[in-house]
DNA sequence: TATAGACTGCCACTGAGTGCCATGTCAACT
DNA sequence: AGTTGACATGGCACTCAGTGGCAGTCTATA
């Protein structure tokens, strides 16, 4: 046995600074990533979530089983990480906001804005049609939806003074965009802008004793 | 109930009504049943819920792993088992509420008295207390949230006329008491109701404010 | 007692996910 | 040039989740 190997210092751990690795071997990881999530997808929409097996997916990707793993943590991942990507989306709108804005203001300017980044996104637009097929593919999508939330209520966190404020905005946020791609979904993808109007009015209604109201506490 | 079991041999479809089945076999098969769920869960909250296999639970619990797949679907299914059997607590309160009641009443009315019973419920504590410690344990407890989304989503509308309110009022609900969970929780499990008042205070805040008004205080 | 319909246990199988090692390629340094 | 280390990959073997099949056991009825 190589006993050197193992036993070699790592001398070179200057790379640390925050590189653009534009490299070649790092476009080609993206490469290959991408054709596995591509594959999958199309092989997703065809047969179905849980009827396609990861061997399936690396051969229509031309790679290998192992090779999979080392780009997606699991087969869900691959409904989930669309997902994850929102969050830079839901941070960037959270960032775009003016500083003096209220947390109500927040809260609109995000679910506007997100809601229109999502529904011009090709891929956001196809996992939502498999997850709508098949409900193992939704439950995949939502795998994650816990670690979401505490991401999306970290970034809240910086724009209010209030913890629990920040976990308030993140769940209503989420909340609100959910019900949102499902009215948009079932109501023929018109308008994203009516169906948000629509959901909002439909929180702000329950929560907000307007109407007939009887007794409040 | 005697009369119908001699009377004729459609007796299945006549123990079925009341679900009064109380009959030896199926009180054993809830008897194993219960017996792997506090093994499992004892085994959860000792060494974490990946680190616990299936053989070891069934281990404990004197079965087989065969049967213990014909009691639960999955090894998720026993963190979200719990989770399951609050729907039963939620149609409950929906259906307790004044039938005049407008949206936002049976909103609050639901929140308050599911918080308060399920405080009060040892299983469901128990399971709260392993999702907060372990991250895969807590995935497991929501891999159901789409299902009990729905299935709440369904007994709302019995309540109202508009699809799309019966959706808000159960997205809303769900996160408002998951929410409330999690203040209660992290605030020493004392007094529910201050946190079910909490936490709605917050989502009114969120959701009420439409022009600029106070900051966050 | 006998028969039907369950619950159960055991065995074998597929599929997800992981660890280990061997190979090949890229980017540096001499 | 040539070497060296880092990294991406592929193959193999393993554990564990979950399922189907088959046989044995128990219970309730006739």
């Amino acid at each position: 046995m190589l006993d050197a190997v193992q036993s070699n210092a790592r001398m070179h751990e200057a790379v640390e600074l925050g590189s653009e690795r534009t490299s070649l071997q790092a476009r080609k990881h993206e490469f290959v990533r991408d054709a596995i999530w591509v594959a999958a997808i199309d092989l997703f929409a065809e047969k179905g979530f849980e009827e396609t097996t990861v061997d399936q997916i690396v051969e229509a990707a031309g790679t290998s089983r192992r090779t999979f793993f080392r780009h997606f943590e699991s087969k869900r991942d691959l409904m989930a990480q669309p997902v994850m990507t929102f969050v830079a989306s839901l941070t960037n709108a959270i960032e775009s906001c003016p500083l003096e804005s209220t947390p109500a203001e927040l809260f609109h300017h995000v679910v506007v804005e997100v809601a229109q980044r999502t529904v011009a996104d090709a891929r956001m637009r196809k996992v939502m049609e498999i997850a709508a097929k098949y409900p193992a593919a939704r439950e995949a999508q939502v795998s994650r939806a816990a670690e979401l939330q505490d991401r999306l209520a970290e970034a809240f966190a910086k724009r209010c003074d209030n913890r629990i404020t920040a976990y308030a905005l993140s769940r209503l946020t989420l909340s609100a965009l959910s019900l949102t791609y499902r009215v948009w979904y079932s109501e023929g993808k018109q308008d994203v802008m009516s169906a948000v109007q629509h959901v909002l009015a439909e929180f702000s209604a329950v929560l907000c004793n307007s109407g007939p109201r009887k007794r409040s506490a």
